[in-house]
DNA sequence: CGCGAGATTGGAACATGTTCTAATCCGGCT
DNA sequence: AGCCGGATTAGAACATGTTCCAATCTCGCG
């Protein structure tokens, strides 16, 4: 098996029957030892970076702390960048659940949608350091396009199911073309294709909103409270205060 | 003086009479020296991270190239990240004259707002690993809210002239609270002041939009065009295809 | 049981941002 | 002219991300 894992499992992927306790295939059990050390190694580094953000997961640290060779390290992430990206997967993936398990309420989309970024950026910004290495990691290195993706992808899929008022499709597969522009040029006259594709691009525009507000509360520009109310006002320009 | 140049100058700053070639007093001709040093540098960093991005610029060649000690680098700026963002600051300079010089045509206030990301765009997008470099200068480190809160303000106020279909004001102070969240408390039902507060914050939003799509252009994502498409999208959805 | 392939380890080695220091330079002042 | 203080320099030194390597370990297989 190779070493590097799949960014989109976590955790749950090589675990079978869990029936028999002791014979466990072997290839199963070696995987497990690699899937434990990955798991120590991600722990390690959220801990680090919780208590001092992104320049105080130093990796050699992150090693010692979790029993690894600084090489070994290596072999299951790419980069610091790559330990940090992967905890944001987890990260939303915990969102998706929390979503699903209680999506945002309100009468309106505009209230939902508001709803949601509250809460989402109260998470965030709940744990500073941390939020703030990541979105370092995000904005940070070169040829991580596919994290990058992946996490924009999943979060206007987000505020697109809080705007519908359903919770997040967590069976989705993430290659779909979905909130892209790309899907823009076909002909499709279908009242319900449009209304989809307009809730794409609410939740796009709303996103990127809410993303570089972030980026500004990272910075240190301004709090928690601007965060949200900035994005408060660009859903207010495109859904009106209530129902349009 | 001071070596620490004040951000918000470039080059123009202690330059006197000019009428007089050989007297010019001391203190200035030192000033102008460092201010020569301290252009050498940006320029020399430029054009490094015109060739190859971010990590292309490596200090010790920046120094070596520009003449200069490492040491007298650092005391010009505080970090690598915090040249870049210098010659962020002249590169927004720049592109304010040029949008006084000749504003972004367009009937209705959509237009022009579009027309100014799609000039804004490509400039950047032309000089794709500069971008990028200034991209992750502004993302990358700690302590620099003063650069990107400026950046952030400039870009709004450039967005908002375009709205307005003027040229923007070159003279306007950078303190003023402009288009943050902090003066919506205030009861000024005024007409007037109301539409100036919503032209402010549909630059904001129309700005947050932009440049999370920009950075999401920084690490691979998608082309200009889409970074256009994804703002127009945006422009659309808050002014509607045509005027409002 | 003993082998062999792949994983892991400990640690050196390298690259580069950042800091520090002692020596030197420079330009104005007496 | 000679002195002085601040700026500058060359270069060492340090921190940390990243790479590399030889030795060792692990584990399934013959």
């Amino acid at each position: 098996m190779s070493a590097r894992a799949p960014a989109s499992t976590d955790g749950s992927a090589a675990a079978p029957v869990a029936g028999t306790p002791a014979p466990e295939p072997p290839v199963a059990r070696l995987a497990a030892n690699q899937l434990r050390r990955m798991r120590r190694i991600v722990d390690v580094a959220v801990e680090l970076a919780e208590q001092g953000g992104f320049e105080a997961v130093r990796l050699r640290d992150v090693a010692e702390r979790s029993d690894v060779a600084l090489g070994t390290l290596y072999k299951y992430f790419r980069s610091k960048e790559d330990i940090l990206l992967f905890a944001l997967n987890e990260e939303v993936t915990r969102l998706e659940l929390a979503l699903a398990a209680r999506p945002p309420a309100g009468a309106t989309p505009y209230r939902r949608v508001v709803e949601f970024f509250r809460r989402t950026s109260r998470a965030l910004i709940g744990r500073a350091s941390f939020s703030r290495a990541l979105i370092r990691s995000l904005t940070g290195s070169e040829d991580l396009a596919v994290q990058v993706a992946a996490f924009q992808l999943r979060m206007a899929r987000l505020v697109a199911a809080a705007l519908r008022g359903e919770p997040p499709d967590l069976l989705a597969p993430l290659d779909a073309g979905a909130t892209g522009a790309r899907a823009r040029d076909r002909r499709d006259p279908s009242a319900g294709y449009r209304l989809e594709q307009r809730e794409r691009d609410i939740a796009q525009t709303l996103m990127h909103t809410w993303f570089s507000a972030l980026v500004g509360w990272a910075a240190g520009l301004h709090n928690e409270r601007a965060v949200v109310e900035q994005v408060r006002v660009g859903a207010e320009l495109i859904l009106g205060p209530e129902e349009r």
